[in-house]
DNA sequence: GCCGGACCTCAACCGCTGATCGAGGGTTGG
DNA sequence: CCAACCCTCGATCAGCGGTTGAGGTCCGGC
């Protein structure tokens, strides 16, 4: 299996799905520091390929949710590099974030209008294009055209980390269900337009949704 | 019972054998930042409980081995203040985990061993009983014998927003269909106890859900 | 009643982290 | 050939977490 290896530019439309304010310079930074250390081509450009991607996110992901200095952070990818299993309660190796933050409730921002074609998608999210087929015939990831939206890659992520569990696709149907009769509740309101209202409405359902689950988690 | 109210002086002898670079200065610039606000003479001395200086305690331990920023920290000792219970896996009485409060979406940590009377619930959502009798009526919040989680407060303030783009409580029944089946699954694999397991598929089952609505969102 | 040490306030300053910016220039693909 | 993209490198920056110092007050002992 061929692995694309990205661009810096990908890599930014890649990430910037779930992290708002990562910029070019500050991946570039990042390298600065030792934190990533990319490929380069003869000419100098840097090539990312699917675990820089995942190294960057867990940078991240280190930052957003638990404020670990740089160096901190730097210590751990070394740990980890090195076989350790890191330090108890650091982000899972795998992304598995509980998407949390302010950014949780971040409908309009997020989302960059990403356009990937099917390799960068399993690319960027780290699966087989198996998988992908398996999750596009149950509906939770529909390509629109040739390409698929930011929102795919997570999807496809989550998915992964759940077969590890061994729960498949097949099982993950009703999640298509309900999200269609969600943004279906959401329409009736505020028509088939995205607006900001959609926007503010699906950050309501989610988090309704969201606080749900959790009620009726065992306690 | 005496309680002898200590100088910034004598603060300063006690907590330098724990932590070696606390200071004067800093202890006093950890007052104006609103981490610790101790009493004061008629002069304007400082004089610190037992209390102010555990407080300078858990200030000092959660910088040292969490990393935390003093916002972060100043939010946990409001949480505290405020009766929550604070995160567990942290050290001696130190909270831990990804913030609380706005950042939400937290299934280990966020305050739910909250118990709240139907009082309570009301006024912490800004409900009225009417409308939480709904809510319970078609099981979308469900009391523990006379109390509440805290899980209910965000159910209850989502479900009267949404009221307001004329969205009731019958219409939500789906969600709660949704949220059964979703712990459902996760009891499946995990079984009818909780564990970190537990939480950590229920935080990936609600990003599932979550980036399925996005994806279906009107572009 | 006076002296020294502990304490007060307030404003200025500081070093570090974590970036951002821009000038100047090469690379790539249509 | 040109626009879009990428490169480096040095300057700059903003915020955090304090430190410093000037100028003054308070308190206990002699």
């Amino acid at each position: 299996m061929a692995k694309p290896e990205l661009s810096i530019g990908e890599v930014l439309q890649i990430l910037q799905a779930e992290f708002t304010d990562v910029t070019i310079s500050k991946i570039r930074f990042l390298e600065a520091e030792g934190l990533v250390t990319p490929a380069r081509t003869a000419s100098g450009y840097r090539k990312f390929s699917a675990g820089d991607v995942e190294r960057l996110r867990y940078v991240l992901t280190a930052q957003r949710d638990q404020y670990l200095p740089l160096k901190v952070i730097k210590e751990h990818l070394g740990a980890i590099d090195r076989g350790l299993r890191p330090a108890a309660g650091g982000p899972p190796i795998a992304p598995s974030t509980p998407a949390s933050g302010p950014a949780a409730d971040d409908f309009g921002a997020t989302g960059t209008d990403l356009r990937l074609t099917r390799a960068e998608l399993c690319a960027a999210a780290g699966v087989s294009t198996t998988l992908l087929a398996e999750l596009e015939s149950h509906g939770l990831i529909v390509a629109e055209g040739k390409h698929y939206g930011g929102d795919a890659i997570v999807v496809a992520q989550v998915a992964a980390e759940l077969a590890t569990y061994g729960i498949e696709p097949r099982h993950l149907r009703p999640f298509r269900t309900a999200a269609d009769r969600e943004v279906g509740l959401i329409e009736q309101v505020t028509g088939p337009r995205r607006t900001d209202q959609t926007q503010q409405l699906a950050a309501l359902t989610v988090r309704l949704h969201t606080a749900l689950v959790r009620s009726r988690l065992p306690r």
